[in-house]
DNA sequence: TTCATTGCAAAGTTTTTGCATCTTT
DNA sequence: AAAGATGCAAAAACTTTGCAATGAA
């Protein structure tokens, strides 16, 4: 059980293990609805506010995807990217990075780099 | 003088010179203060309704930024990418795209890739 | 018992919509 | 004159906050 905050409340525990479970990184709705099937009343409130202290535990991480959706997983401990379907909109990682960019000609003069973030689009093996 | 919608207003015009006239994406917020100055009443729903308009025209684009903010732009002639500058917060478009991704090897099998859009993140030459 | 956490509802934010008025054609 | 576009304000959608009640330690 992990600690977040002062104690160890029932919801935080089970918002936690939701999103460690996930294969698959979760929109605050999803979290919401899976939170309430393993007990009835959990407010929103409670699911905002566990989220953001996770995000500031490290435990967590938020993924941001065009068109403004923010979606939550676990904070890996490998560098990663996300796939987003166009047909069935949901958003997969994928693990690693791809091979052999060059950064150094990609970049600006003076320009330095700390982190980047790679959004790909397309049809995932469901939807194929 | 562009066509958006079926017809050519003051305020269409302005927003869309802003953003034509911009090297750099801008925000809801930018756009607003900066179409005020050139004309003194344009309504936020203006701002809105125009930039919406005008993404449907594929005249411009939304660039979307962690932490949810969208920004606008135009819609680019060739492919680029974006840099956020960690200390000034400026978003910075990169013309092209990074040379020799491998992305065959990169992607699970089955999926298919129709677009990406990558995101970095660092230090621009003027913070340098 | 103490005080962090919760649920609810109220208050913020941000974006969209309804509608009377104004403008383009 | 007809109909699209505007500005304002109301509404909708999403997130945060205040507070009395609950529950972990």
């Amino acid at each position: 059980m992990v600690k977040i905050g002062q104690r160890q409340t029932r919801q935080r525990s089970i918002i936690h293990d939701i999103i460690m479970e996930s294969d698959r990184p979760l929109t605050i709705a999803n979290l919401v609805t899976l939170a309430q099937k393993r007990q009835a009343k959990i407010g929103q409130a409670t699911v905002y506010r566990t989220v953001n202290a996770l995000i500031e535990a490290k435990e967590i991480q938020a993924v941001q995807m065009p068109g403004g959706e923010a979606l939550y997983e676990k904070a890996h401990l490998h560098h990663h990217h996300h796939f987003k379907c166009n047909n069935c909109g949901k958003v997969y990682d994928l693990p690693g990075c791809p091979d052999g960019i060059d950064l150094k000609k990609f970049l600006p003069p003076r320009f330095s780099l700390t982190a980047h973030e790679f959004t790909f689009y397309g049809t995932c093996a469901e939807c194929a």
